[in-house]
DNA sequence: GTCAATAAGATTGCTAACAATGTGGGTGGT
DNA sequence: ACCACCCACATTGTTAGCAATCTTATTGAC
């Protein structure tokens, strides 16, 4: 064992989460510049872990890389926010369904228990947890879908919207409004209706899209065109 | 420049896609093992750029890669392949509506006339012109929609499932049945109905979802636990 | 004959140095 | 003062070699 043992026993979390992390949290600002070497030097791997990671982002949308000249964050722009929310819609509503269908007593009986926190939430206008349990019932659904192919597909896009998911519970009405799509939702899953589901949950994306036209119009998107993935 | 400049001026298709396609094309076959040295000396590229591909092609699940064992071809069953469609059911779903309300004059007239090509293909039985003629439609469908977002993501899902979308077209009755279930939804994305392309879109790989059991049951995929992603 | 321990071999992951490439600043000409 | 050119610098991409790790075959005990 080597005299700073600390940092290996904890390196629970991939370099990779740790990047992106850094990136998603704001502590790498877009269109900052990512040197290979500052990175291996700050997150403490190897030059070529870091490339690895920096090939994931990539792909995940986080940073754009050019040959020879390296990479950097890479912002999201409005109408892609809107995209990957469209995509949302769809692949979540399909896990609603699947999840109407496929779901336990159980699974039933958790997902009623949400919305109860979620309704507490609002009601003491706690920003931060209606955040937090609205989050939580968008994961339980896809847990209870079954569904690992959209639900990786889903952890990917959410990577990109993180970083305004939550301007987006900031906004005035956003909590009430969310909370009433949100019970719909719950309730078709818990109904068992699966046409149901995928109707309220698309409603659901659908009103956040309206939300995010209302951010943009607010100014939280800067204008300025990303650099091509 | 170099004595055999032949492959560095051809080389106008990355690595990864070579890589991709002799997986894709059986060249390399599920469960074979990838090592890192004879794929660059195959593919005559570095070690390094070699790496960048299969961790790429890990995150598409077209590969599994365990630390300090090396990567294998990874096959894919029957659920993923049905997950997988599912997926594909509702995107391009979104995209067909999209492309209903998108899509120009000039569109709607090259879609027609790619219908015109798959019906005068299946009336001649040649199952390798309705099947690229099929793809052509999907694609041009995606384009219409003008939805990067869901574009990249179906290019991601379609490499896995290449494999076996062949195979879909080669059942007997596959042709006749599919080429109506194409006319409807060409027929709606030209009407400029959107719930009807989605509608109609998201029936055809429901039946697709079917012709797949149906492979399943003749035995094309294997009886075999896939290693994990 | 079967099983466990062990050693040899193969392959990945890491390190360090180097080559290739793009960037920016300075210099000289006009 | 402005522009083109050129050179030094920063950074990536590649190479070669080494250490860590896993696999497999061999040996020996029971």
């Amino acid at each position: 064992m080597t005299a700073s043992g600390e940092t290996e026993a904890l390196a629970e979390v991939s370099l990779l989460d740790r990047l992106r992390l850094a990136i998603v949290h704001g502590e790498l600002t877009p269109g900052q510049r990512l040197v290979e070497a500052d990175l291996a030097m700050r997150f403490n791997g190897s030059r070529g872990a870091v490339r690895e990671a920096l090939v994931l982002l990539e792909n995940e949308g986080l940073i754009a890389r050019q040959r020879n000249r390296g990479a950097s964050v890479r912002p999201v722009s409005l109408d892609e926010a809107i995209e990957i929310t469209e995509v949302r819609a769809v692949l979540e509503g399909l896990c609603a369904a699947k999840a109407a269908t496929g779901g336990t007593a159980a699974d039933r009986r958790k997902l009623k228990s949400i919305a109860t926190a979620m309704q507490k939430a609002v009601k003491q206008n706690d920003v931060l947890a209606y955040s937090s349990t609205s989050q939580e019932a968008h994961l339980y659904i896809r847990e209870m879908a079954k569904q690992q192919t959209a639900s990786i597909v889903l952890d990917r896009l959410r990577y990109q919207s993180v970083r305004y998911q939550f301007s987006v519970a900031m906004l005035p009405a956003r909590p009430a409004q969310g909370l009433k799509e949100h019970l719909a939702v719950i309730d078709a899953v818990t109904s068992r209706s699966p046409d149901d589901a995928e109707q309220t949950m698309r409603a659901h994306l659908t009103s956040v899209i309206g939300a995010l036209r209302q951010l943009a119009a607010m100014g939280v998107f800067g204008a300025y065109v990303p650099p091509a993935r």
